[in-house]
DNA sequence: CTGAAAGCGCTTACAG
DNA sequence: CTGAAAGCGCTTACAG
């Protein structure tokens, strides 16, 4: 086959100046319209395919947009890379993604290794660990960066911070468990020492704190395997328990599992609740209530603040929390 | 910011020339061990990065995949989309991934987009429809491109194609529920028409052929939604029904949550098995019994052919099938 | 509104 | 094993 077509053979085949072509490309306003269709006439005609790359070295922009996830398998961080994905492809960017398995060193070297394609921003979910290597890789880069999720200490608020507001959600969550009469509320799963678990935890401590309720933590993984098998110890070692707000849906799930399994019976003696509201909460027996975090509004800013920095240098604020609202299903209600 | 090193401020750095730190960049092996180590050491002190869009300029080689799914939110796509960017990176490849909602129109603007970035390989899981235009798409495109798990008429064995055995598996699954003892077995869930549902339903309908039974199928959405909305029916239409496979783990995982709430018995009354082996699986109650495809293999599969293609320009054979295998749970055996 | 020239940071032959 | 020159396909000023 022929080598690629350049601007250089469609301003042959149209009859300008590559630079008439170059301004085509980019959808500049100073091109008659009539020569706008010659010009894109002839790009149909040869099959043209713009090169990025050449416009990259030149111009310095690439147009892409990495995204490095901690945990890609998550349901969670699934919807939450889609979304962004397609809003991204909307405003014309591509978006190369990588999962790190909370792999610190794995997750330096995909920055790196990203940074090597000129990526135009970063957004990053970090894996806990190694902070002033990722702190070092991430100067280096010199790339717009936005954490998600979880924040670096280290990284301080040079690295501007999105999440949702856990701190609400998990209060709401907590206050919704009382008004339905549960008496003994648990808090199940979660990593202890890590800032996203002390940060969902906090607001459930406070709020039993107000009430004078002794607070049950059972820290733990934050996966459905988890939830699972503790269903038994909660009937057996903790059966005063009548509440429980989870770490997060997973968790909640396998609880909900668990229980259909061994007891007790969810919505009546065991009122539960997750937080994330990811899509199978709807699909669970019975549907699980949880605090939505609205994950494709969290998307949308994400992408919204880091293209702003990009296109037009505006620098997000250092900590930017999401909204959040309370789903109630069957699990808590009872109905 | 100063703008960023090139390989000529490493050079200067260095004291050799450009072709030197080149060779060094790219591995090669007719540099002197010393000399590299110089080279290094220059570049670590000026915090180089290496640039790949003038590399990719000058050698026509990315070092980018393409990574097209027609529903990134399910699991099992999930799953694969990171074992896939995983094996990738490892051999220096970055995955650009997009997620094109079962939209085709969508699906080819978003091929379009990457090849801007000179892709060097492309791997599809199509969505259904537009073929012509796809077919188009991918020519104009010319990168070496594989389809996964859905199949295109349209490109006939031009674009070779990669999948799991789903006969075989589907076959294993319905021999194994008649050895369960089930009289009535029934396939649910796919939209009919499509092959990948022609595909899983054709073993299924002759394994009961061979057997003189009756088929019963009951085709709709591939989600855990469709799955749950099933469980009355099959109480109250079909309440001889004893066996289901599943077009999907969703289905099947919809169905085992709607039978904890209606009824029948899963594992029981009813015994039921998926296909896919996601995650999930082994967290439901009863734990679901389902057709492993071994999705890390498949996508090592699939990485490591697309490679050899790229680099060797060995292209892979017109289908393969990769191995699939049952794995029994309680959910079709009872205990 | 369009054209001619220079240059982005690499790799690719080719000499030495 | 190392160096000097040309060129990949664009964009960026700058003239007209």
């Amino acid at each position: 086959m022929a080598r690629r077509p350049t601007i250089l053979d469609v301003a042959k085949a149209a009859g300008v100046s590559k630079s008439t072509v170059s301004l085509v490309v980019r959808g500049s306003e100073t091109v008659k319209d009539s020569t706008r269709e010659i010009v894109r006439e002839a790009m149909r005609d040869l099959g043209y395919v713009y090169n990025r790359s050449a416009a990259t070295l030149r111009s310095a922009s690439s147009g892409l947009i990495g995204l490095v996830i901690n945990d890609l398998r998550n349901p969670f961080f699934t919807e939450f890379a889609a979304s962004l994905q397609m809003y991204l492809a909307e405003q014309g960017y591509a978006t190369v993604i990588a999962n790190t398995d909370e792999d610190p060193e794995l997750q330096n070297r995909t920055i790196a290794s990203l940074c090597e394609h000129g990526l135009s921003g970063l957004i990053l979910s970090p894996a806990y660990g190694q902070e002033d290597a990722i702190a070092a890789e991430l100067h280096k880069a010199a790339v717009p960066t936005i954490q998600v999720f979880r924040r670096l200490e280290v990284l301080g608020s040079r690295v501007p911070f999105i999440a949702p507001d856990y701190e609400t959600g998990s209060a709401l969550a907590t206050r919704h468990l009382m008004d339905q009469g549960c008496k003994r509320i648990a808090f199940l799963g979660g990593l202890p020492e890590r800032p996203v678990t002390r940060e969902r935890m906090s607001a459930y401590l406070s709020a039993l704190k107000d009430e004078n309720i002794e607070p049950l933590v059972l820290t733990g993984e934050t996966s459905r395997s988890f939830g699972r098998s503790m269903a038994p110890k909660l009937r057996q070692t903790y059966s005063d328990v009548d509440g429980v707000l989870c770490f997060n849906d997973l968790v909640a799930l396998g609880l909900l599992a668990g229980c259909s399994e061994h007891g007790p019976r969810v919505g009546k003696d065991l009122r539960v609740i997750g937080i994330d509201d990811i899509e199978d909460c709807q699909d669970s027996h019975p549907p699980l209530s949880s605090v939505s975090c609205d994950i494709p509004n969290l998307a949308h800013t994400a992408a919204h603040h880091l293209l702003e920095w990009i296109q037009e240098g505006r620098r997000p604020d250092a900590v930017l929390r999401t909204p959040v609202s309370l789903v109630c299903r069957t699990s808590s209600t009872g109905r």
